[in-house]
DNA sequence: CGCTGAGTTGACGTAGGTCAAGCAGAGTGG
DNA sequence: CCACTCTGCTTGACCTACGTCAACTCAGCG
C-alpha cells in the first residue's frame, strides 16, 4: 500500500478554468470535429461523464487514468500529437483525461461505433482502438513482470520511438505522472533514472530531457 | 526478481500431442469455422506464429500469455466458452494460447480486419476486440495499484461473473496459472485465499472451487 | 535574491518474493 | 486394498525490492 500523493488528484487552477475555452475552427483536419485548447492540467472529461465524443490531440499531450477509493491512480496511458482517444463501448466515460501541457485536440461527436459503415472516420477510430489493445497488452507485461529499472527503461525507448525515434527525448510529463504510468512511486522512478545514467546507458540534461546513449542495452533490460 | 517455476514453460506430453486432431466438421456455429479439440497444456497458437485465423471456445479454457527473454510469465487473459480469442493487427501473433484444460473450439479463417465489411462476423471479432480491450484496460489497474489481496478478490470476482455468476466458482486454472496474471506467485495467492477465509469473505471447499461468502466486502476489497 | 515546487537522495520499514519443508488427493502397481 | 509416488497446494522462516518519510538540492520566476 501506497500514501496518495496530493498533487495526484490535483484540481485544474481557476487561472486553468478560466482558459478552458471553446474555440470553434474548421480545418483539413477538423471537417467532422471542433478544435479546443486547454491549459495544463485542466480536465477534459471525467471518469462517469457520458462519452459523446472522440478526441484526437492535435499539440501538447493528454493522460488518460483511474482512481482507487483512496486516490491511487493508475494512468493507462499517454496521449500525444495525432493520437485518438477517449473512444468506449459503453454509455459513459470509465477514464479522467487531463492535459499533460496546454493542449490543443480536436472533438468529434461519437458516430455509433457498433454501426461500422466502413468510412474512413470509422476505420481510424477503429485502428486507434487496436493500437490501444496492443499497446495495453504490452504495459500488462511491464506491469506485472517487469522490475523498476526494466520498467524505465522499456517506457524510455517506447517514449522515444513515439515521439522522435532519435536519440533524444523530451518527456512532457512529471515523475509522478511516469510513477502512475508504471506501477511505482516517484522515488523508485527518480532513483531507476540515476541507477540508469550512473550505467552509462542515458544521459539526464534537465529533468524532462533524457538522451538514450545506449539503445541497445536499454532494450535488452526491457526483453 | 522471481524465480522461473519449471512448469511455467512446460511443453504438452506425449499423450498431449496424439490428442491434438483436428475435427472437421459443420454445425450453426461453424458455418465459416472448423471445429478442433485439444489436451490440457496443448499449445493452439505460440507467439511468432503467423496469425492467420481466429478462434472462439466451444467448450474448456485457454490462457494466452508473453513471456520475458529469462521465462517469466504474464497470462495476459483467461478465455472461457463463447470468448473470441487470437484476434490481431500484425502479420504474427504476438501470444501464445494453451489450452487450460481439454479443450474444443472453432478456428475461422482470419477475414482481413481492416476491411471491415460491417458483415455479422466481423461485427463479432470487433466486439470482442472492444471487449479485450476493457478487461485489459482494468487490469492495468489491477497489475499497477492493486496489493495482492485486492488483486485476488478481484480475480474471484471477475471470474465469478464470468463463469456462473452464482457464489460458487470452479476455477478452470491452476494457482500459478493466476499467480502469472495477477502479477504474483503462487505463495502469495495461498497466502491471499487463506487470509480471505480466515476473514470469511470465501470458503475453499476444494482447491479449484471457491465460495464467496460476502460478495460485498469482496467488492469493497477491490475498489 | 528569496520562494516555490519538482526532483533527488538517504535511512528505514514492509509487502511480497524466495527457499524449503510438509501435506493431501489422484493415479499406479503389487 | 493398501503402500507409493507424483503433482499441486499450503505454510513457515527468511530476504529484498520497493515503498515511506524526511531532508536536501536546484531550476524557474516574481
Amino acid at each position: 500500500m501506497q500514501t496518495v500523493h496530493a498533487s495526484s488528484i490535483s484540481q485544474p487552477t481557476p487561472a486553468t478554468l478560466l482558459r478552458h475555452i471553446p474555440l470553434p475552427r474548421t480545418s483539413p483536419d477538423t471537417a467532422l470535429g471542433t478544435t479546443r485548447m486547454v491549459a495544463k492540467d485542466a480536465e477534459i472529461f471525467a471518469e462517469g461523464d457520458r462519452a459523446a465524443f472522440v478526441y484526437k490531440v492535435v499539440s501538447g499531450a493528454v493522460r488518460t487514468f483511474r482512481l482507487l477509493s483512496d486516490g491511487r491512480r493508475q494512468i493507462d496511458a499517454f496521449h500525444l500529437p495525432g493520437d485518438i482517444f477517449g473512444m468506449e463501448t459503453g454509455e459513459d466515460h470509465r477514464f479522467t483525461a487531463e492535459a499533460l501541457a496546454d493542449t490543443t485536440f480536436i472533438v468529434y461527436r461519437r458516430c455509433n461505433l457498433v454501426t461500422l459503415d466502413g468510412g474512413e472516420f470509422s476505420r481510424q477510430v477503429v485502428t486507434a482502438m487496436m493500437r490501444s489493445l496492443e499497446q495495453a497488452q504490452n504495459h500488462m507485461l511491464l506491469l506485472g513482470r517487469k522490475n523498476a529499472v526494466e520498467k524505465v527503461a522499456t517506457f524510455l525507448l517506447v517514449m522515444s520511438d513515439r515521439i522522435s525515434g532519435g536519440n533524444q527525448v523530451d518527456l512532457p510529463m512529471s515523475r509522478l505522472d511516469m510513477a502512475d504510468h508504471l506501477g511505482l512511486t516517484i522515488e523508485t522512478v527518480s532513483r531507476s533514472l540515476t541507477h540508469l545514467e550512473r550505467e552509462g546507458l542515458i544521459g539526464l540534461p534537465t529533468h524532462r530531457s533524457i538522451v538514450l546513449l545506449n539503445k541497445a542495452a536499454l532494450r535488452r533490460l526491457g526483453t
